[in-house]
DNA sequence: CTTTTGACGCGTA
DNA sequence: CTACGCGCCAAAA
């Protein structure tokens, strides 16, 4: 164990730890940024908020997948809010009248959903 | 080394 | 429902 403690288990970049995360969201579901946060472990909300703001066109991370506590699409209009929704609506989630997407029904139940 | 810049969440009124 | 403040931390220049 070489490793000069401190930090989590593995170090690298907080930034590739949420991404990873991020990935593990699946087509037609959505996680909010402090469940993205909790799964990830050792990171705030805010962090993944400017984790997602780090990524570079073609990354191949879902960010679109990730929206905030209320369901709703955080991005700032003319910065990528429409271009995310139709990327949702594209895999299937649907808006309410509000914007909103209702987390019981498309909501990411967590890694462990992905695994039986 | 310093400064700048951000895609949140939650409590309280 | 709205509004405001606080906490939180990293990466790039």
């Amino acid at each position: 164990m070489s490793v000069p403690a401190g930090r989590a288990t593995h170090r690298g970049g907080a930034h590739e730890r949420i991404r990873r995360t991020t990935e593990l969201v699946p087509p037609g579901r959505v996680a909010s940024y402090g469940q993205i946060a909790e799964i990830t472990g050792g990171v705030s909300p805010r962090m993944v908020g400017y984790a997602m703001a780090a990524l570079e066109p073609g990354s191949g991370v879902p960010w679109h997948r990730v929206v905030n506590a209320r369901g709703e699409i955080s991005l700032p209009p003319g910065r990528g809010r429409e271009e995310q929704r139709a990327l949702l609506e594209a895999e299937g989630v649907s808006f309410d009248e509000r914007g909103r997407i209702d987390l019981e029904t498309y909501g990411w139940r967590g890694p462990a959903a992905s695994a039986p």
